[in-house]
DNA sequence: TGTACATCAGTGAACGCGCGTTCACTGATGTAC
DNA sequence: TGTACATCAGTGAACGCGCGTTCACTGATGTAC
């Protein structure tokens, strides 16, 4: 057990939890679930982290870090369509489909668990604020970021939740004609 | 403990339910909270109710038909004026405050318990129809009207999720905005 | 109408299970000499 | 470079707690006569 693979061990539950939490939810980030996916046993968990909510805290950051640093190299101001691009990506069947590797503010926002810890809601705020700049004109005008935002995480959330039915698909479309065409 | 006495019981456990599983989410519907809500001890649960779903199930179904009930009777089509009072209830503190007597579909999609239970999916999705039938002009455009309810919803849960911070009266102003003059 | 019995909602305690956390132990890695 | 010791990530089992569910019991309500 070198302290490489140790550190090696450590990056891969805090990426497992990252995915598990969007997947399953705050309460569904168990140290049984994260071990399992890292090929650990559940006892050596301590020797990593503190407390569960502790490595819990360290996935959202992970994640709104990794956005951040993924946003940052699109240029700013986004061009018209690059913008374009992202819309469709982020009301994709392929992103409705998996939640995991997806946006985790639309993940979570709503998770009753939330309240639990002041961190977990920091991190969500902030991974929202970074949302809400991505949109086109948002900097003359914040309004029009922030309805974008609700308007993607809404209409995913509600695709989600009608996964497997017509209405899925239809929300999704209504949602990308209103973002592209709604508004010239 | 006479028969309408257990009946009164019945209903308020029904209700008591209703509002915590808004609050906490699903799995916030614990037998205990019920039970104490409505003043009995956790063992007689289960005179009542066959299971803790089966108390969901109905809370949920008692939440959507009391919905669909209101809203029948603010006529059909609605008003432009009714219309817009209604947004400004959805998008205002008071409903982002209270969630317990809100919107079921804002308080629970995305709620990672849903997939436990096929019937659960099933109520919301049928609040989620209701709710799009009602935005003005869904009967000729029912992609408006599914894009309006993501819109309402991804609002109200950002609301939420950022309470007690400026960004919060934010998220639901741009959202009354872009509801009221973003579409003449 | 009154009496004896049956019903059953509610009580309080117990059981089982899942899960976070703790702990004694192991064995490979890293360090001091 | 080699050897003895210290470190510490990971193992496997145990503990405590919350929660769904079960159960023997109680006592008031409802029913049969």
């Amino acid at each position: 057990m070198s302290r490489a693979r140790s550190a090696e061990n450590r990056a891969a539950m805090v990426d497992a939890a990252s995915v598990l939490v969007r997947e399953r939810g705050l309460a569904g980030v168990t140290i049984e679930a994260v071990c399992a996916r890292v090929g650990l046993t559940n006892g050596g968990f301590y020797k990593q982290f503190t407390s569960r909510e502790a490595l819990v805290l360290e996935a959202l950051q992970h994640v709104v870090e990794q956005r951040r640093v993924l946003m940052s190299g699109l240029g700013d101001p986004l061009e018209s369509t690059t913008w374009q691009a992202l819309i469709d990506v982020y009301l994709s069947d392929e992103h409705r489909d998996d939640p995991g590797h997806g946006c985790v503010v639309a993940a979570l926002a709503g998770d009753p668990e939330l309240p639990t810890s002041a961190g977990f809601g920091d991190e969500l705020r902030h991974g929202l604020i970074d949302l809400a700049a991505t949109a086109p004109g948002a900097d003359e005008n914040p309004d029009r970021g922030l309805a974008t935002v609700a308007l993607l995480v809404g209409a995913l959330q509600l695709a989600r939740m009608t996964v497997g039915t017509a209405l899925s698909e239809q929300i999704l479309a209504a949602a990308r004609a209103e973002l592209t065409g709604g508004r010239p």
